[in-house]
RNA sequence: UCCUCAGUAGCUCAAUGGUAGAGCAUCCGGCUGUUAACCGGAGGGUUGUAGGUUCGAGUCCUACCUGAGGAGCCA
């Protein structure tokens, strides 16, 4: 279609007043007699057309009247800055090129009205289409980028950890289970932090970034059971400087979406002022204090309980920025989690609470890097003790004070969308009662 | 696993136990600056499934199915 370059919505505005070609779909169109407005969408964005029957002539203009949503086209025209159109260009259509029009006997089934989520679920496939949806996965790719490159510009370097996991060392209720040839079962894993603890004593300072899988039957906003962490590990560590990690993190991530991610904030009428107020320190406080002030607050959690999601938001009330609570009782954390040696009922543990109520973004802590110590756990915790040799010779060859910490991509990503539930920042949820599509 | 709520047109929802309806979407017509455009008209129904009560059930009862919200659970 002609010479005229071909562009791309974002970058409109460099080609104000020339003649361009678009390649796209029709988003939506409000038409009258004589003049037409397609609103068309290629992906990076959105933008408004402008078909003028007295310009274009009788068959162009009857083609595009009829253009049906989600149709796809390549459309040439002149493009301008137009203070009428939203976004503040519009492009004077000057042919348009049906490349797959979609019929009308079955039409786009998501309309610009309003639909139920499990309509919308359904529908997963083609709800991506719309424009908030556009949004959050714009910014769920930013917190990718902005994580990966936070680690990979701090010297840490990318070691992935496997999927496929051997036996449970947690328990068979919340791990998917899948047969593996002749070795019986393998389990799709939870996190790669046991790996990473190896990777980071052969690399130094690493992180894993890949899916993880949790089979709970939690049916909330914050829960799916496929979801992505980003895990760093550091040798030679102790719990305030990963604290110190954790945040300097979740500032620089944030502070990169607010950087690249303007225009799809705006769509998601995202209060920004909140989000700029992420900066360093935030306040740490100890489990202990947490307690004190929960009651305080008329909070029924005694001293020994984890927080529940009502506790969170209540904690994370009158802060504007994430909180971080620390060295939480021994007796509900995990196995490996490094008991305080100058008051072992609590453990060097760390839980970096987001703002507004969205729960738990971070959990990490120091390690056990004790032989002896660690294989106590792992009897206490009636966990079998060759399922972890691996892991304990870790404490026999040059073992260091060492630790790390998790990120829930989804959660993060919902908590700077500012939206409800965690299953609108991932592609294709998975869920309780979701496989499909 | 438990609690609560919901299931009616393609979608979102109405409908005192008494003729199943509206808006949007689709189609036709009108409109030269629309912003989820607007105005007029048309087509579109096994009321989640199976029983039951009743002269009569979308509505009441029972069971089941599906989903949502929450709790529990969530190193």
């Amino acid at each position: 279609m002609t010479d005229a370059p071909r562009i791309t919505i974002e970058k409109a505005a460099d080609f104000a007043g020339q003649t361009v070609v678009l390649q796209g779909w029709v988003h939506n169109l409000r038409k009258s007699g004589k003049i037409a407005f397609p609103i068309f969408r290629d992906g990076t964005g959105f933008i408004q057309g402008v078909v003028v029957k007295a310009n274009v002539g009788d068959e162009i203009f009857e083609a595009a009247k009829h253009l049906t949503q989600e149709s796809s086209v390549r459309v040439r025209g002149q493009l301008r800055a137009e203070d009428r159109a939203e976004g503040g260009y519009e492009i004077e259509v000057e042919a348009i090129e049906i490349l797959q029009a979609v019929s009308a006997e079955d039409p786009f089934p998501i309309t610009p009205k309003e639909h139920g989520i499990d309509f919308l679920l359904d529908r997963r496939h083609l709800w991506l289409r719309s424009r908030l949806q556009h949004a959050i996965a714009r910014v769920r790719h930013s917190v990718v980028k902005a994580s990966r490159d936070f680690f990979d510009n701090n010297g840490f370097t990318l070691a992935d950890t496997p999927i496929l996991t051997p036996a449970a060392c947690e328990g068979t209720t919340t791990l998917f289970e899948t047969p593996y040839f002749d070795l019986g079962s393998a389990y799709l894993s939870q996190s790669g932090q046991l790996y990473s603890e190896a990777t980071a004593m052969a690399l130094g300072k690493v992180y894993c970034f890949g899916p993880t899988f949790r089979a709970e039957k939690s049916k909330t906003r914050r829960h799916l059971t496929e979801f992505w962490m980003v895990e760093p590990e550091m040798p030679f560590v102790e719990l305030d400087g990963i604290m110190d990690l954790a945040e300097e993190f979740v500032e620089y991530v944030v502070a990169r979406v607010l950087e690249e991610r303007q225009q799809e904030l705006k769509t998601l009428e995202r209060d920004t002022s909140k989000l700029e107020s992420v900066k360093r320190s935030f306040p740490r406080m100890t489990y202990d204090d947490a307690v004190k002030m929960l009651q305080a607050k008329g909070s029924e959690i005694q001293w020994g309980a984890d927080f529940g999601n009502t506790d969170e938001g209540i904690l994370s009330e009158g802060y504007d920025r994430p909180i971080m609570v620390h060295r939480f009782p021994t007796e509900i954390k995990a196995f490996y989690m490094r008991p305080d040696p100058t008051r072992p009922e609590v453990a060097l543990g760390v839980d970096v609470i987001a703002p507004e109520g969205y729960g738990e973004l971070i959990g990490g802590g120091q390690r056990i890097h004790e032989y002896d110590d660690l294989v106590k756990k792992i009897d206490e915790h009636g966990l079998p003790r060759e399922a972890f040799d691996w892991f304990l010779d870790l404490r026999k060859y040059g073992s260091v004070p060492h630790g790390g910490f998790g990120m829930g991509i989804e959660r993060c990503v919902a908590w700077i969308c500012g939206i409800e539930h965690v299953r609108e920042t991932i592609a294709f949820p998975r869920m309780i009662h979701r496989v499909r599509p």
